[in-house]
Parts: C-alpha cells; structure tokens; sequence
DNA sequence: ATAAATATACGAAATATTTCGTAATAAATG
DNA sequence: CATTTATTACGAAATATTTCGTATATTTAT
C-alpha cells in the first residue's frame, strides 16, 4: 500500500530499532543507536524529525517527550529491499541470492530445516 | 581482499552491465545504461572515472576509446551487499531474508531445487 | 587541409544524506 | 522563584551522489 519509500541507512538503523523495541522516545532510540556507534542527540531527532516528514515514522506528541512508531511495516519494507537489491546486484536471480546469502554464513540447522520445508511447500502445491 | 569499497546503485548498475558484457567502453556502457533510463553520454563517462578513482573499475587506455573491466568481483560484491542487508534489515538472520526473497518470488522448480540441494550440503556437514 | 564527429578531462550545479550547534521552551529541582 | 536539566525546532555545515556542460584533443570524412 505505501510505496515508493526507500529509507537510507540510516533511517533504516532507527526503523530497526523501533521494529525492535515498539515505540520510543527520542533518548531511548538514541541510546540504542550508541550501543553501536556514537551518534548526537539531535542528531538521532533531527533524523526522526525528517522520517517524521516522509512519512515513515509518526510522533506521538501527547507527552512532552514524543513517542515514535513506524509507519513501514517490517515485513514490507523488508521485501522492497530485497527486491531491490535482487535487481541492482542480481540481475533477478533469487536463486543467486538465496544461495549468497545461505552459503557464506552460518545459518542454524532449525533455520536451514524451515527454509527446506517452505521450499518444499512452493514446489508442492500453489502459493 | 579488496576492502570497504561500498558501491553505489549507479556504480552498482554500471558493474553489472561490465560483469555480463565484459570490458566496454563508455559508449557501450552509456548505450546499455539508456536501454533502462536516459543518461547523458558524459554521464556515463563521469561515473566511470570516478568509479576508476574508487579502484571499482580500471581503463585500458590503449585506444583512444578507453576500454573498463571490473577491479571488484560479481561473486564478492554480492556476497558483500548481502551481508550487509542481513545486517542493515534483517538483524542478521539469514532465514528471514531468505524465505522474503523466495516466499513473493516466482522462482523456478529447477532452481528451487538448487537451493535444497544447497541446504541439504549445509546440513550434512561439510563446508 | 577543413570540417564534422568522437573522446576524454574537468568543473560545477543540483540533490540527498549525515551530523551538529544554537535557540527557544517546558519541566524539575533546590 | 531562580536555576539547572531535558526536549523540540530549526538552520546549516560537511560530505556524498548524480548529472551535465564546456573545453580540448584526436580521428575520420569531405
């Protein structure tokens, strides 16, 4: 339904957390931002504030301390990246990609098992 | 072995085009380009020398049409710009990605059965 | 040998992104 | 109530990216 909306990197980083944490506030996001690097209060606001202008986030301004929620659901926002990055370095090859993304890491054997089995499932019958 | 060069969707575009045609001079490359969007001719050049800057692509400049190959390889750029989705979208698990890449994706039998073949490698044990 | 076509070099405008600083305001504390 | 502390608003510098235009140089045709 929402469309066209590419988050940055960093817009990405804040969507994480948010998806991770529910809604927050302004410090709790930017103390969550520090456990991986060092960013500025205003800075971890200002990038809300512009997430707030496009439309990916919203702020609850009922207290004094806004409380923020993505409006991007995760698993939409998800398959866009994908998506995306099938197409700007995989020429469209799922395959390629799945096999990228399985080959090089270590992916837990319960992971592996799930993967198998919804291949199983689109190979059966019909989505 | 070659390191943190983060290529951007342009240089990722052009990288592709050099990776399935092979070296190319700016025209062709600029041809390829517009068969998607309209790119002006120096353009395509600008991006290449800033690309050779970066040490992404390098000029054969034997003829006066200069002619660029690829300094970063198709397989490690991938793998690299999976990762780093896994990690900029995915906190890191590796299943999620894959079942969004697969799950909306019309991917063929032939190829999923790649990929189970992959996964049943994984998990059989060896590397 | 001129003129036209083709190439590269390079500067720079336009836009996007990241990062803060400062000011204004509101709340909490002594 | 005066002061310190916390919060938002906003401007703007620093950097990165995309896109061209113009100047030059080199070929190729006429």
């Amino acid at each position: 339904m929402n469309n066209k909306i590419k988050p940055t990197e960093s817009e990405l980083e804040i969507l994480q957390l948010i998806w991770k944490h529910g809604p927050s506030t302004v410090r709790q996001i930017n103390e969550f931002m520090n456990e991986n690097r060092v960013v500025g209060y205003t800075t971890s606001l200002k990038l809300l504030q512009i997430m707030t202008q496009k439309g990916i986030v919203r702020a609850d301004k009922t207290d004094r301390s806004h409380v923020y929620s993505a409006l991007l659901k995760e698993d939409e926002t998800q398959q866009q990246l994908v998506d995306q990055l099938l197409q700007a370095a995989f020429g469209g090859s799922a395959k390629k990609l799945v096999m990228q993304a399985l080959g090089n890491k270590k992916t837990s054997q319960a992971e592996l098992e799930e993967i198998k089995l919804l291949i199983e499932r689109l190979e059966g019958g019909e989505a």
